[in-house]
DNA sequence: CCGAACTTTGACCCAAGAGTCAAGAGATGA
DNA sequence: TCATCTCTTGACTCTTGGGTCAAAGTTCGG
């Protein structure tokens, strides 16, 4: 890959890195390209020279933010090690909040509907997010076909969990920095009991 | 109150529904004032006579919304009988999703954060969130404190179930109405296992 | 150092949508 | 029926923000 090349990309990642900023704070509406540009000490008009348009670039800033995201709690599933299946859940529970709430405190905003996305984009979100939870679902149902877990609905208990897990960064937001840590383990215990046989 | 007074009280009361609607359904900035005047069947400028502007419209919106809703939730602790508390707290919980689910399906949009909120508006929002959390925190303290529930954290478990709550309307929304109404049921069982001492 | 390819600029266009207001249409009550 | 008060209209202004583009600036290989 040529020497122009690669600036070039090193130029789109940043410009996407700082788009899913702005969207994540923002929403999609409420978000404008001039913004963006601002932030990169750029103006406008230059945004255009790498993206089509607003939706365009919105739709990068989620799939990249998206994937990533995805990848390292694919990872994170893989590279956890054998335990009591209790332990595995909250381990990656806590380490998926935790990075929610340090690296992505935006991030998870863009996966929260309300906002009106361009059509085509939710599905693609839609579509993330079905990935994403298939590793706790994974998680879920071998421990209840092995009889270590019990729930009511496997649905539900992964509606509940990503629910919370979407919202943690925006409640971890208000608080001081050892409380967040507290607050990111007590979320993760609190979680994993949604799957343990009730007394 | 005059026959005009109580007229004008009507037409507001119309309006702010209205809004309550195309504001839960859009967010605030997709949101226009033409398209809630058609749905009012007047124009936009009609809507001018009642409120001095956008801000002031979503506030009123936002206010009545929530305050009904609060109030409802108020009301049916009050009413629920005493019971076991893990039955009283299950039927909390399984009523109030049920009216979310049904009776607001959107309203709850309003009430998470992503969206920009006029800055102003986004504290009165918190404000009807603690209130409305209260209601479980009562539930949720007392039964600690009698030994029949046990929690890792109060805090985390409002967390959780108010997450999940407010999320609640949008996941049923894909759903079928039999499954809609089996998806209710295994969210409230879901969430009373938060409280639940594990095994 | 030159020319070509790449990148940025800033002025510009345009549509959408917030907000205004004078004029008129309805109600109301004496 | 007239006078007054209430309400609605629709045409208007103004601002914001998406999108365009020719021209100028920058980088790079030869």
């Amino acid at each position: 890959m040529s020497r122009v090349q690669r600036k070039r990309d090193e130029r789109v990642r940043r410009i996407v890195a700082v788009a899913a900023e702005v969207f994540g704070e923002r929403g999609y509406e409420a978000s404008t390209l001039e913004e963006v540009a601002e932030r990169l000490d750029v103006t406008k008009g230059s945004l255009y020279y790498y993206f089509a348009g607003k939706d365009e670039l919105a739709t990068a800033a989620i799939e990249t933010l998206g994937t990533d995201w995805t990848e390292r709690l694919e990872a994170l599933a893989t590279s956890t090690g054998d335990r009591p299946r209790d332990e595995r859940l909250r381990a990656l529970l806590r380490e998926h909040i935790a990075i929610a709430v340090h690296e992505y405190p935006a991030a998870l905003r863009l996966f929260l509907v309300p906002d009106s996305w361009p059509a085509a984009l939710r599905m693609r979100i839609r579509e993330l997010r079905r990935r994403h939870d298939l590793v706790f679902r994974r998680e879920i149902t071998a421990g209840v076909e092995a009889g270590d877990f019990a729930v009511v609905s496997v649905d539900a208990t992964l509606q509940a969990m990503h629910a919370t897990m979407s919202q943690a960064p925006l409640w971890c937001a208000h608080l001081a920095a050892e409380a967040r840590e507290q607050a990111i383990d007590d979320l993760a215990d609190t979680l994993v009991r949604l799957v343990s046989s009730p007394r």
